[in-house]
DNA sequence: TGAACATATAAATTATCATTTATATGTTTA
DNA sequence: TAAACATATAAATGATAATTTATATGTTCA
C-alpha cells in the first residue's frame, strides 16, 4: 500500500518554523558563534576573545539564537555559559556547506 | 590514526557560503515557492496562481531564489519555467522543521 | 558597602529586505 | 505590425535587522 502522499508529505504547512530557524542561521557572526560553543559551553567573554567580536555584539546575537532554542543558557557565578542546544545544528550546517559548494560548480561546469 | 582535527574539521572559512542559502532560505514564501517546484518544473503564472501571491512578488522570490543558485531557469515561448535545483535542499528543509519540533518539545519538556 | 568584573539592555544609526504599485520587456499570433 | 499575454524590472514604502556606543544590571570579593 502506498504512502498517503497529499502533495509534499512532512509539511505543507508550519513553513514558519523552519523559515524562522533559517533566518536565525543566515548571519555568519551567529554561526561562527555556534561553531564556537557546538563542543562545550563557554562563557560570553571567551566567546569574545576567541571570536572577536565586541561584547554587545555577541550578547545580542546570543539572545537571537537563545530566542530561536539554537542555544541552551547556563549561569554559573558571575559567568553566563551557552552551550548548542542540539548537535543536528551542525549536521544542517554542514550541509548546507556542502551544498553551497556543489551549487558553485554545477554553475560553474555548465 | 585520528583523523586531523584542527577545531571543527569540515568548515571554519566559508560561513559565508552557508549563511548566505540560509537566508534565501529565511522567507516563508520562498518556502513555498521551492516546494511548489520540488517535483517539476512549473511557469510563474503556475506558481502565482498555486500559491496566491502577486506576480511581482513571485518573480522578486524567484530572482532571489536564482541568485542563490536554488533554482534552475529554463525558458519555453513566452513561458519561463522553474525548477528546484537540486533535491537535496528539500531534505534541509525537513531536517529544519524536525529540528524546530523538537527543540520546541524540549523547551516545553523541561 | 563599594570597587571590579561579567553580561545585558537601550538608544541611535545604517543597511537590508519584503511588499506594493506602476511600467517595461519579450513572445506569440492574428 | 499591433494586440494579447507572460514575465521582469523599477520605484516607493514600510518593516526588520546588524552594528556601535553608552549605560544598566547582577555578581564577587576585599
Amino acid at each position: 500500500m502506498l504512502k498517503k502522499n497529499h502533495k509534499n508529505s512532512s509539511f505543507i504547512e508550519n513553513l514558519q518554523a523552519p523559515a524562522f530557524l533559517a533566518k536565525s542561521l543566515s548571519d555568519e557572526n551567529r554561526l561562527r558563534i555556534l561553531l564556537c560553543i557546538s563542543n562545550r559551553k563557554k562563557s560570553v567573554s571567551a566567546i569574545v576573545e576567541e571570536l572577536q567580536l565586541s561584547q554587545p555584539l555577541i550578547s545580542h546575537h546570543l539572545k537571537e539564537l537563545k530566542r530561536s532554542l539554537l542555544v541552551k543558557v547556563e549561569r554559573d557565578g558571575p559567568f553566563i555559559y551557552y552551550e548548542i542546544a542540539d548537535k543536528r545544528i551542525i549536521d544542517i550546517l554542514k550541509k548546507l556547506n556542502m551544498l553551497a559548494t556543489d551549487l558553485l560548480v554545477q554553475r560553474k561546469t555548465f
